[in-house]
DNA sequence: CGAATTTATGACCAATTGGTAATTAACAAT
DNA sequence: ATTGTTAATTACCAATTGGTCATAAATTCG
């Protein structure tokens, strides 16, 4: 019908978007799991078929795989932005750390780092994926890190990627712990509370 | 034959140590998660069968949550003695924080916080263990740190509860991130600088 | 010994698992 | 309209899943 519906190559057109089956997909790895999610569980979160499921994207296991990547791209695009908000960079620490929380608390934790915990140590191409995620985004906290110490708002008895790892480690902690607490109060202190320890 | 292996009751006695089964059990859930792990697997695991184990131990469900029960005993019991090595409160932190990482990094992670992710949001009963065991090792820091307060080791700008609650999120971040790496080098020093930030 | 009781074993079960293949439907090009 | 091509649907598959049950084995008690 419209422009965007339109496909060049020829044969039955698709019936779906690729991108909001991906993300039906995403959302149920998501909370249940890779061994917890079964392909009857797709389907009926996507509305398709098993057949065209594997038609379109492979087994279980790619379609895991691509879920999951398309979770890292469309994560870090939605929360990157935040930390070019301001002009102070730890204005901009502040915002991103917000952020990550913030959606951590919403989708109830983090689908890398349930991976991570469920996943990786069995399965060497999760594992590779979030390595390289975990890397880029090590990257970008040290990056704001340095700048906030050369602006003088925060420590400098630490290397910056020294305190990006903590970071790292405090927010995977928390992407954890969320998933445990109904009352997610007390822990939307702690990243203050490490932030405010590096005055 | 000796008299750690009579048995008082009638009937054809138990060919197998119900401690040794459910430390089998413990290590396959610990390392496989609940949906990964198979009876089969748990019958390999302990050698025994299937109806034995569910005569003894319940079903599928029951059985993990008395591995989990028996994990969180065994790993408070084998960490917490570590915190009454020396005089100081701090270096009792310190060999406590230790000891967990530790005990982390080669059990590849822990397995309260796999479960924390892979169960806590859909099952009420493994919820509330990990509630009431999270709730008493926050109350075994809190009391710690309050005293390396009063010994003025550390910072006095934030109330000993809120510093264990970053302990608490820092130790779960390092859980699980340890199940990512091979190498554990940078991670180690996550701990110290969190502790070295309070001085 | 034999009865009672408990455990171990292996056969059995319905349901679900991930995955495949054949058939039908919908489009483009000729 | 026919053909070539791709997608959707249905039926189908072997294997595995968690779980049960009948039976056999090992022990205590009388």
């Amino acid at each position: 019908m419209n422009s965007t519906n339109q496909h060049k190559s020829v044969g039955r057109p698709r019936g779906f978007e690729e991108d909001r089956v991906l993300d039906a997909v995403m959302n149920t790895f998501w909370n249940q799991g890779y061994e917890g999610t079964s392909l009857k569980d797709l389907c009926s979160a996507t509305g398709l078929h098993k057949g065209s499921l594997y038609q379109a994207f492979g087994d279980k296991h790619q379609l895991f795989l691509k879920s999951l990547k398309y979770y890292m791209e469309q994560s870090f695009k939605e929360v990157a932005a935040s930390a070019y908000l301001h002009d102070s960079p730890m204005a901009n620490l502040r915002s991103l750390l917000n952020e990550i929380t913030t959606k951590c608390i919403k989708g109830e934790g983090c689908m890398v780092v349930n991976s991570l915990v469920e996943m990786a140590p069995h399965d060497q191409e999760v594992k590779q994926m979030i390595d390289q995620s975990y890397a880029m985004k090590q990257r970008f906290l040290t990056d704001l890190i340095d700048r906030a110490q050369r602006d003088g708002e925060i420590t400098i008895k630490q290397e910056p990627d020294r305190l990006a790892a903590v970071l790292m480690v405090t927010l995977a902690g928390l992407a954890a712990t969320i998933k445990g607490f109904s009352n997610t109060d007390h822990i939307s202190y702690v990243l203050e509370d490490v932030l405010s320890s590096w005055a």
